[in-house]
DNA sequence: TTTTAGTTGTGAATGAATTCACAGGAAAAA
DNA sequence: TTTTTCCTGTGAATTCATTCACAACTAAAA
């Protein structure tokens, strides 16, 4: 972590809409790729272009946050890229844990885009006791049971989960008992968390849902994101 | 089918928000469970209470499709589940092709609730010698190169791809090439398609920086959807 | 030095999504 | 039959997100 990372941005005031969460992380990965491209500064316009965005939406979203740029000049790619990180709280290393080592479990134990963001795998829990003490991309899959205090010993702040639904919850409860506040659910289930716990639940059937929905109805209506 | 299925629903005048279509996902499912409960009807207000919604959005988003409840009464479960179905476009059967059959594609082709919505996945493909003619799941891994082909071959409406992301640009152009309207991309990357194709992309880094966003930032800021 | 071109940051205006509030209707109780 | 209770469907009001439009500033050219 260099002395930049840790200078703190505003507190924003307001209320930070998960859309303008959303873009920072797309304008992270832009700003990285125009770094790559050897741009040292970046005006919102051509950041807009590149997303499909306004430059308006683009200043507008880093405004919450502070004043990074330059008027004339724009924003310059390598310091701005380095704010979003602080920003987004990817700057530091988040130690996660996986609880589930079934297909889709399996896979985001395989995943080399957690790592390469600051997200620490380090461990992986399963109930399948011809699973338990094998080892997973080098992490030893513990007993499901042992959950508790290894997330404590680990000092785990984000747990995926990736069980079967019927299971989930169980798991969510456990990991809100022991003082998880961010969770990444997998399971094709609404979880019931405390309000002060953060959940994201990706669900594989309601993405190809939508698409149903868009396949059906493209020739009828307008279609949000399609001007 | 049944012939109540094909019944067309009124074609919405007004553009339907991305969250009109996600929340219909979300009733789609508790209707289900409701029905499995032995509810025959439901109002607006427990289909509410159970997803952490207002009635009033129940009703508002229900309503841009036709008016499916009874006043004093609620809506028939059931049928209200049927009817969902078909705004959906998920009381048909939709063919689906896979793209890689790597970590993350793997877990897709096993991913069992796609069968259930709807959503038969009945061709993959890969690029890997090793893999290629090899069985997974009952299905034949073919050869990348085969895909226009087989795409038109199979009637396939849908693909998901599930590459590296140096290879998921190809991919996309090879599909809308073939006149496939519809994406479910999980590389990380960002897919360019034309307007009239509809791409759904599942970044689940973005997903974990969302997460580490609110680990930041929940003592300082409201957060959306935390009241 | 002055002018011109370029770009940010932000209050105001606009547009979109959600919630309010109530007329209209259905069923059950009185 | 009449009254009471319940609930939908929807126009209006409100809240939230996006876009506009311009003052403030920078750099480079004249």
């Amino acid at each position: 972590m260099t002395s930049e990372s840790s200078k703190k941005h505003p507190t924003p005031t307001r209320r930070i809409s998960e859309s303008t969460i959303h873009r920072l992380s797309v304008y992270y990965r832009q700003l990285a790729i125009l770094e790559s491209e050897g741009y040292h500064t970046v005006s919102s316009k051509e950041l807009a272009k590149r997303e499909k965005l306004t430059p308006a939406q683009v200043r507008k979203d880093l405004s919450f946050f502070g004043s990074f740029g330059t008027r004339g000049l724009g924003y310059p790619t390598t310091e701005l890229k380095q704010k979003i990180a602080n920003i987004l709280g990817i700057d530091k290393l988040w130690h996660v844990a996986l609880v589930g080592a079934g297909n889709i479990g399996s896979a985001l134990a395989s995943y080399k885009e957690f790592a390469k963001q600051g997200f620490e795998l380090n461990s992986i829990f399963d109930n399948d006791q011809r699973k338990i003490g094998s080892n997973h991309k080098g992490i030893t899959i513990s007993d499901i049971g042992t959950l508790p205090e290894a997330l404590k010993k680990h000092h785990i702040e984000i747990v995926v989960i990736a069980v079967p639904a019927s299971n989930a919850q169980k798991i969510a409860d456990i990991c809100v008992a022991t003082g998880i506040k961010a969770i990444l659910n997998f399971a094709p289930i609404n979880l019931k968390v405390p309000s002060d716990v953060v959940l994201r639940t990706v669900n594989m059937s309601m993405e190809m849902e939508y698409l149903s929905f868009y396949l059906c109805n493209r020739h009828n209506i307008d279609v949000p994101g399609k001007g």
